[in-house]
DNA sequence: CTTGCTGCAAAAGGTTTGCAGTCAA
DNA sequence: TTGACTGCAAACCTTTTGCAGCAAG
């Protein structure tokens, strides 16, 4: 991703924040700006460690605070995969996608089937309900060749 | 269900049980009879609840181990959906389904849509996995008439 | 008898929260 | 100046576990 898309995607972050919330703060700075350069699923001990490096100050408890903030303000969702701790992934800007799970190494593989998806809308539809939303999570083992 | 279903489960996992384990007590009795007949997604809180009517004896540590042993002999599925505790669902002889949870009640509804399935397969395999297992939730919203 | 199971209470994770001081606006 | 935010530590919740006694086989 292009500096500019990161800058115009903290400029917006910022934005939703001061008008939700009301302080932007430099510990929301830096956890920001670590989540834009770094997408991917990662849980509230990823960022912690990852952001500590940069502020040694920043404590837990405001890693947990801004990364609910973000998903508040729809920036980000927070999934649970089975057991573990949940994790954060940044969606702004970012299609919808569901996620595959290599069961051995626990690699997490993202895609999208507009099939399933239309058979998805389709099945909610037949059952009475608006489909409003879904989680799709596969597992599966790498084919060797 | 026919009581005599209800006796043939409760005969099948005694039987697991012993085999696996060692021991069928009385408190594992009285739990997995009432997870026989009482078919649906429970937390370990409500299998407590009903169970301690029966029993006040048993202890939520014992729920939990017994409703995990059942998971591990494969007669039960441990569920998370969301961020509240897990969900126990009872799975033996039924056929795999998934679920669609209304936004608004909480309630939640188990389908089965083979072309979704087949579908699943498919994407899978074009991602080079073989298909383990799924889980699929779709959040929808009933559709006044 | 043997050894797995139970209840209890304590511990273990992950996440939230109360508080007093700090800092953005 | 004001009150939202922060770090800290304690609290919370769900789930697991160590232990001494109990009980199934």
């Amino acid at each position: 991703m292009s500096e500019d898309r990161a800058a115009e995607q903290l400029q917006y972050i910022k934005t939703e924040v001061k008008r939700c919330q009301v302080r932007w703060t430099a510990q929301r700075q830096v956890i920001v700006e670590h989540f834009i350069a770094n997408k991917g699923h990662y849980t509230v001990e990823d960022f912690f460690g990852a952001v500590s490096v940069q502020d040694s100050s920043i404590s837990m408890a405001t890693v947990y605070r801004t990364l609910n903030l973000l998903v508040d303000i729809g920036v980000a969702v927070k999934r649970v995969f089975g057991d573990g701790p949940a994790t954060f992934e940044f969606i702004l800007n970012r299609d919808h996608h569901d996620h595959l799970i290599d069961v051995d190494s626990g690699e997490i593989v993202e895609f999208v089937d507009e099939d399933i998806e239309r058979l998805q809308q389709l099945v909610a539809e037949e059952l009475g309900y608006d489909l409003h939303d879904h989680r799709m999570i596969l597992y599966g083992r790498k084919i060797k060749k």
